[in-house]
DNA sequence: GCCAACGTTGGC
DNA sequence: GCCAACGTTGGC
C-alpha cells in the first residue's frame, strides 16, 4: 500500500451564520449538504469515515476554528430535488472533533510562507479542499498544538 | 458595498 | 466547441 496518507486530511468551509462549528458541537452530528460544485463534490467523495477536516468560518471571522471528523462517508445529498439526482451531488456526515483554543486566522495563514500553497488561499471559492500533511501540521501548531 | 475569481449557461 | 453573459462566493 503506497497511497498518500495526506489524502485523508481536508478543509471544509462554512459561513458561521449558515452553520457554525458551535452548532456542530451542539448537534453532535450533521449532514454536510448543499455542495453544488463538481470539484468540491469530488473532494467530498474521497472522504472516509474517521477522516479529519479543518473547519473554516468564512466571510465574517475568516479563521479555522477547529477540526471536524467524518462520521459517515459520502452518500447522495438528500437536499437535492429528484429531477437533479442524476447530477450526483453528495453529502457526508460530520461531527465535532476538536475546537481550537486559538483559531487560526486567514491573515496568519496568508502571512505564513509554509501555507502559501493552501487551496484555501489559492482557490478561495472552493468549499471542500484537500490539505497536505505538512499544511495540517503547521495549522495545528499555529492553533497552539 | 465593491469587485475579482471562477464556475455555469446558452446562443451561435 | 467557443465564448459572452451571468450568477455566486468570499475577501477586502
Amino acid at each position: 500500500m503506497t497511497s498518500a496518507p495526506s489524502s485523508s486530511r481536508r478543509l471544509v468551509k462554512s459561513e458561521p451564520e449558515a452553520y457554525s462549528y458551535e452548532q456542530l458541537v451542539k448537534d453532535r452530528v450533521t449532514s454536510w449538504t448543499g455542495v453544488r460544485n463538481y470539484t468540491a463534490r469530488n473532494n467530498l467523495r474521497a472522504m472516509q469515515k474517521g477522516d479529519l477536516a479543518l473547519f473554516y468560518h468564512s466571510v465574517g471571522p475568516k479563521e479555522i476554528v477547529g477540526i471536524a471528523r467524518v462520521s459517515k462517508a459520502a452518500f447522495p445529498d438528500p437536499t437535492v430535488p429528484p429531477e437533479e439526482a442524476k447530477l450526483g451531488w453528495l453529502a457526508v456526515e460530520l461531527g465535532p472533533h476538536i475546537a481550537f483554543e486559538d483559531p487560526v486566522s486567514l491573515a496568519v495563514i496568508k502571512a505564513d510562507p509554509r501555507l502559501a500553497d493552501m487551496l484555501l488561499v489559492k482557490q478561495s471559492r472552493l468549499s471542500v479542499t484537500p490539505v497536505t500533511e505538512a499544511e495540517w501540521d503547521v495549522v495545528l501548531s499555529l492553533a497552539g498544538g
